[in-house]
DNA sequence: GTCTATAGTTCGATAGAC
DNA sequence: GTCTATCGAACTATAGAC
């Protein structure tokens, strides 16, 4: 019934997005309202109203768009996502291609560079507040969390294990995945822009700067390479892994 | 208005509580499906109707008892966290109390001991959402968040930075707390349990199990270490790390 | 493309019977 | 304590004028 308008509509930007590059003020006005609102508050805590308010336009025209919460939601990832996992992997077949020895430093590195450096001008507006959504994305048990975390970042997430595994070629594949999602989850707290480092004892940089990159990479490769050659990744069977192992 | 029901309601649910350990079957089944549903969906996904149906009571009778769905998320970490405390504060004081050569290990494990091993029979049931919901809650930079996280887990996380202080006395305030921040981050991702560790590589535990808590243990304790004498911990000034620290 | 107006639903919370 | 019934507000989405 609506279809008619919204595949209009998607394929039209479609169309303005990879021509010119016009930002369609109104259309990128709706996407970065909806990337603060959906950073701050979560999906299930925004609305459409609040987006519209934000981006300054009536919420019809939101709807018009993106045809609904749920497409508006996706595209906010579609938008960032492309550019950034298109720079992790040309780093990392950059860091393959030419020298040799790699270091999981390197690795983590390029899988952690802050955004800021991938985004510039206007487009790193709301950088933060995106982690944070996409942090929230990667805990989500739920369907929609799944989804976006499956298309978007499953990707280059196995990148980096690979990358991780051709590094330190004594790791499991299973180890060398946990390495990855814990890392993952520091780097989630050394983005968290909620003040708590700051409360803890940890001075805060300004706004837009996130907190101890290098620190971030020293820890995560220290723990990293802890995981190299442990219980059973040397052939030594599943033994003490198995035990006490509960929530 | 509705103070009246409500201030009795809890008072009387204290006593409760303190007297016998009676669970007051409807009482202790709203909160049981407060901290399914709220673990799931998080705050604003979760609905006072979806709780009571999960109870199977009327919706009236959740707000009878917690007034308002914001008391009724507070009494989710309100029955949880107290315990959880006083678990780890008394094998922190063990631990410094006894033996002398204390490890960042033995901290550690006592700040990251499973859930399963502090709750037991009924009470152990909704516990890996319970542990979701605080991982949400520990990035949200919203005012409930911050509330609930303050008042419930920054006591405990001081004492686990200040113990992390004592059996590494180089490490610097500030670095003992991102270090605590960053395996908190790693911990999250451990016990997530939307499916994408096995997705991506890991296989996967029966659902009570968390995933590899000793490799947790490991990677966090080695990156810990690796923070120590870093950078201006040892007397050299904020030189490097000033730069290129952004999102 | 952009708006106003509104339909249709779901929400938190309360009133009041039992 | 527990229920049914309902109010008023907020929500997503659509219709239709311009």
């Amino acid at each position: 019934m609506r279809s008619e308008r919204a595949k209009k509509a998607s394929a039209k930007s479609g169309v303005i997005q990879e021509a010119d590059q016009a930002p369609s003020s109104r259309v990128s006005a709706i996407l970065n309202a909806a990337e603060r609102v959906f950073g701050e508050h979560g999906y299930a805590g925004a609305s459409m109203r609040n987006i519209a308010e934000e981006a300054g336009v009536a919420q019809a025209l939101v709807h018009y768009h993106y045809a609904s919460k749920d497409k508006l939601f996706e595209a906010v990832f579609e938008r960032r996502s492309s550019k950034i996992n298109q720079y992790r992997g040309k780093l990392l077949d950059d860091l393959f291609s030419s020298g040799r020895s790699a270091t999981v430093e390197d690795v983590l590195t390029i899988a952690f560079t802050p955004l800021s450096k991938i985004f510039h001008g206007e487009d790193a507006d709301n950088l933060a507040l995106y982690v944070q959504l996409v942090a929230t994305i990667s805990l989500g048990s739920d369907e929609r969390s799944r989804r976006v975390r499956e298309k978007y970042y499953d990707p280059i997430a196995e990148r980096v294990i690979d990358a991780l595994h051709t590094v330190l070629p004594g790791i499991s594949h299973e180890h060398a995945t946990w390495a990855y999602l814990f890392s993952v989850g520091a780097r989630q707290q050394a983005h968290a822009l909620n003040g708590r480092a700051a409360r803890l004892g940890a001075p805060e940089r300004t706004s837009k700067s996130i907190a101890h990159y290098e620190q971030l990479v020293r820890f995560a490769a220290a723990g990293v390479r802890a995981l190299v050659g442990t219980t059973r990744d040397t052939a030594s069977k599943s033994s003490t892994v198995k035990r006490k192992e509960r929530v």
